[in-house]
Order: C-alpha cells, then sequence, then structure tokens
DNA sequence: ATAGTATGTGTAACCGGTTACACATAACCC
DNA sequence: GGGTTATGTGTAACCGGTTACACATACTAT
C-alpha cells in the first residue's frame, strides 16, 4: 500500500506539503502541487481514510437510525438518503432501532467511537434525552428533538385535510377515521387535519385509534363495520391500515368504491397493487430522505442550514377506492 | 477520552499487558489481570475502534450489497443481516448497486479503504470478476460467483414444482408461466422447476418471460389474457409479478380464483394485503440474511465454515388466488 | 531601509491502538 | 545442573495520516 511518505519522496518534498494540498489547507506552491499530483498519479496513491479518522476525530460515515426498514414506508427513504450520500462521498450505516431507546443509544455509543459524522435519525419516541447532549450533527424526520436539531417532516395536517376533503366531496356522510397512534407526531398532525375538515362538514364520523399495522388494521375495520353498516368512508392515518380497513371491506362484502371508499395515507408502492388502487395522501418519502441527509451533510461541514424546519408537501392521488367526483 | 495508556498507568502496567489482555493474545498473569480490569472499569475506558483498525487493518463493518433497498424482496433480507450482524458486535452497511458493475466495485473498492470485514453480495450480475480477485471474505445470495464463495439461495427449483403442482392439482389446464429474466439464476431454477413439474402433466401452457416490475407485468398479462381467454392459471416468478398479473385480472373482468388462479413466488408482505390474498411459494427471506450473515461471520473470524452452499426451503402459502382442492 | 504580512515548506509530535522483540523468571526434563 | 520450554512483561516501533511550530523567502507599506 502507498502511503504519504511515499508520495512525498516521489515528489520531493515533506509530507507536510503532500497532507496540506490533498486537504486544500494551507499554502501550496504550484510547483508543489504539479509534483505531488503527479507522484499520486504514478503511485495510484489513495488516502487511507481510517489514517485519517484517526487523528481528525472524523469519517464520512452517516448513521441512519430508523425502527425498521422492513416497515413498507422506509426502504424508500433509505434508498434516498443513500443516494445522496454516496454523492457526497458519504457512506450509509444501517439501524433498525425497534423504537428501543436503549438499542438506539447502543447505536449512537458505538458509531460515535467509528467517529461518525451524523444521524438521521427516524423514531417515534417522543422523548429522547440521548440525542440531545449530542454535539453531533443530526436531523430528524417527522419528530422534533429539540429547537437546535432541524427537523424534514411531510406536511401531515394539510395532508389529512386533502384526505378528508377527498371523502366528503364524493359525497361520504358517515366517516371513520383510522387514528394512529398517540404517540406519534405525524400521526397527531393527522388526526388535527381531519378535525379540522370534518368540523366544517355537516357529517357523521367516528374515531377509532388503530396502530400501523395491517393485520390488527383489518380486525378493527371489521369490528367497526359491522357495528355500523353505514360507514361509507374510511380515512385511514396510514396505507397499511388502509390496506386492512380495505382487505375487511372486501371480506364482508362491501363495494367499494360504490358503498365504501377508502383513503390511505403514505404513499408507498403497494397501494397501485391492491384492487382497486388505494386512494391516498401521498407523502414524497424520497425528497424527505434526499433533504434530511443533504441538511445533514451541510451540518456536517459547517455550511450554513438556512432553515431549521421542513415541511415536504404531501399529494393526493386518487385510484380505485374513491369514486370520481360527479 | 481515556487512552489505553491512562489505562497502563492506573493499573501499574504496560499497554503491551493492557492489550494482550483486552485481546485475549499472549500471556497476562492474574495479578495483571485484575488490575488492568479494575482500571478499565473505573476509567470507563473504551478501546477506539479506528485506532484498532489502523494497524489491524481489520474492522466490524460488513457491507451489504443489494440491487434496490426499494425492492420489496431486500427490507427483510437487509434487517435479517443486521440482527445477526449487531449480536456479533458487527455494523452493517447499506449499499445500493442497481445492479450496475460500476457502483458495485466502487463500493467494494471504497469500504476496503475502510478494512470493511467483508460483504453480503446479493447481485443479479452473472459475471463479476470484481468479486473474484478479492481476499475478503463474501457470502453470496442466490448466485454463485465462484466456488470459493459460499453461496446460501433458496431451493427455486423445488418451489417452483411446488407452485406448478398447486395449480396442477387444482384442475389448471391452462397455464401461463411467467418466466423471470433470463440472466438470473434463481429465475432459471425456477424455469427449470416449472419444466419439470409442467412436463408430467397433459396441460396446455405458455411461457412469457416477464421482468419483476409490477406495471410491466401487468401490461403483459393483460396482453396474455386477451390474447388466450382460455388461460385459467398463472404461476409468476416473483410476486410483484403475480400482484401485476392479479391487476391484470381484476381489471379485465376475470374472476380470481373461480376462473383464473394465480401463484406467485417470493413470499413477501404485500401477498396477503392483495384481494384475494396471493398464493405463493414463499421464501424464507430473513432466514437466508440470516444464514448468510453467520456464515460471513464465520469466515471472517476463520473460524470452519461446514458448507459452501446452504440451500434454504420454501413453502407453499396458500391464500385466496387458488382454489381450495376439491 | 525596515517592519509587517503573505506565501511556502519541513520536522516531528501526535491520534490510540497493536505487536515484534528483548528480557526475565519459573517449571520441566534428562 | 544445564538446557528447554512455558509464562509474563515492558520498550519502542509501527499503522498512515494531520498539524503545530519553526523557519525561510517574497512582497507590501511606510
Amino acid at each position: 500500500m502507498t502511503t504519504i511518505r511515499d508520495v512525498a519522496k516521489k515528489a520531493g518534498v515533506s509530507v507536510a506539503t503532500v497532507s496540506r494540498f490533498l486537504n486544500g489547507s494551507g499554502y501550496v506552491s504550484a510547483d508543489a502541487a504539479k509534483a505531488v499530483t503527479e507522484a499520486v498519479e504514478e503511485l495510484e496513491y489513495e488516502l487511507n481514510p481510517v489514517a485519517r479518522s484517526l487523528n481528525t476525530k472524523r469519517s464520512n460515515l452517516i448513521g441512519l437510525i430508523l425502527p425498521d426498514i422492513t416497515n413498507p414506508f422506509f426502504p424508500e427513504l433509505a434508498r434516498a438518503v443513500e443516494d445522496v450520500a454516496l454523492s457526497y462521498g458519504y457512506t450509509v450505516i444501517l439501524c433498525n432501532s425497534d423504537e428501543d431507546p436503549k438499542k438506539e443509544k447502543n447505536y449512537i455509543e458505538t458509531l460515535k467511537k467509528k467517529y461518525i459524522a451524523g444521524f438521521i435519525v427516524t423514531s417515534n419516541q417522543l422523548e429522547a434525552p440521548h440525542y440531545a447532549n449530542t454535539k453531533l450533527p443530526i436531523v430528524a424526520l417527522d419528530r422534533a428533538i429539540n429547537e437546535k436539531i432541524p427537523v424534514v417532516s411531510s406536511n401531515n395536517k394539510e395532508g389529512a385535510v386533502l384526505g378528508t376533503n377527498a371523502l366528503l366531496e364524493r359525497g361520504c356522510q358517515n366517516i371513520l377515521f383510522l387514528r394512529g397512534p398517540e404517540a406519534l407526531n405525524p400521526a397527531n398532525d393527522r388526526y388535527d387535519g381531519f378535525m379540522e375538515a370534518i368540523g366544517q362538514a355537516d357529517v357523521n364520523h367516528r374515531i377509532v385509534t388503530c396502530p400501523f399495522h395491517y393485520a390488527d388494521s383489518q380486525k378493527i375495520v371489521e369490528r367497526e363495520l359491522q357495528n355500523d353498516p353505514g360507514i361509507d368512508g374510511i380515512f385511514a392515518s396510514s396505507d397499511v391500515s388502509a390496506a386492512g380497513a380495505l382487505k375487511a371491506a372486501v371480506l364482508l362484502g362491501r363495494k367499494v368504491p360504490d358503498d365504501l371508499q377508502i383513503v390511505g395515507f403514505d404513499g408507498i408502492a403497494m397501494g397501485e397493487m391492491l384492487s382497486p388502487g388505494l386512494s391516498t395522501v401521498a407523502q414524497d418519502v424520497y425528497k424527505m430522505g434526499a433533504i434530511a441527509t443533504r441538511v445533514l451533510i451541510k451540518r456536517i461541514e459547517n455550511k450554513p442550514v438556512e432553515e431549521s424546519f421542513y415541511e415536504i408537501p404531501v399529494k393526493l392521488v386518487l385510484r380505485g377506492t374513491t369514486r370520481s367526483v360527479e
């Protein structure tokens, strides 16, 4: 392996000059620059990032902490993070937290020792003391950790208004709202949006809390549909719940969208594959991940970050579970 | 930050002794061991992995190279890899290759410089010269790179026999087989299995090559169903294709499973959410990932690896797209 | 002419571990 | 008793970079 000393020898300069040239730090004359460039070329020198890390206490590693990559919401996010990270020369470490603060903390400690450059955190934990006192750059998704940590999230409330209105405009008179877990910020924002929109309409509605879990949602909706056969619209706080609702509706013989219309929230790929296709409030997950990563890298590189709160617009995607508006 | 020298001083021994104790290498007396243990405890010393890496030229980083985490097959695999890696003290770096040899190679080179411990490679590229000459431990998924690299794959051929027979036993007389891309080993094995099973039956069949892509599969199947309305069974080489087939069938008004039965291959979570639920030949993706990771870690740690070829059994999962057998 | 600043470079210490080697003592064997 | 081997430890070099500091020269301003 060729080292910086080999390069220095070949170029006839000192290692300090080589290092300065390579890092663009300090003064290097044109002559020296040329000699070093040539030596690097000839020796096919490549800098050893581990050696560098050891004394700069920095690296180009980014930790991506998310609850579970298996949750269909996260792969696209991870993909975005990885794409952007790669384009800036960073490498992504995947950390499934299972929403367990111990696991999160453990990862943070472990990766700190590796001089990790920063973290992107998608966690549902509302309290996160272990993030607060870290000096490391962090960007949060969907959840504010504290004022100093930038947050990227969807415009959840507006999305919920959009989704609710989609059902109202299509004539729903008896709407079931599947509220997400109360511990989740985004779920609460969606709830607020639903309440706002429904408050301005004169229709029946019922609110049920429902985890972002397929089978559970299906069961809950089956029960609700049996209790109240008059339900003609369901707005679910997640696509997975909406898929469960659709399944329940089909099993109970409801005609979707004729007798019952369903709108989900998230915009995961699966929605398109259902029959009928799932109407949903689609988040731009890729964009969220990409922006979060760019902001993180700016912070890592001490470049100015304009804002600390990024709200990504959502988009209503109408497919088969809603009727065309008359 | 406390260093090994602080510990040595506190324990009244040399750094060499501390290092030997910490690594379990060389001789360390009981007295010295005790003194070091106590010093470590008191100083809350934690070894710096970067410094260690620099001269051992090793790390506890594992590279996971896969085509695209967004493909529903991979999240579960990634999850398994991460779980097992974590339990052995390794950390996973996520690499989306897009099946582009340049990207793969780039990742390998980049991570080699970080002294990565090994790679798990899920690639569809049949040729992979850049893996062959690496001295790094590698485990391949679904595809043989060369004789020295262990492979973990599903029992694809047997799975295809299972899936085909499921349709035959349920009375299908005119089966459409959606063959996967010819560049993929697993797809070819599934093709072989289909051919074997169909060869022993006296039914019509037709084979169409079809990418593992939802919308494309849907289009292809729409066309096929229109050309030959007599098709009463579809065996798809992937669940995504099966989902496309199901969508096509629904759009064309075919009754599934009464007039047309469908079986997929993969066992991704989405299959359950479709209506009717997708019958499929399920791979144990988590197990594949877990085994691959364990084998890799054994190789990394120079422990004996029994075999170099692991075939994980598949399981026929019958849901709503097939009838109950009469 | 002279101080002061900008430019340019090299030496050597340092980051925090590992390990080759030298050396010392104890145990074992014939 | 003397040679071998096993046990135990410390010193210092090394992994491959970065950077503080000292020093040298060129340019600018007064």
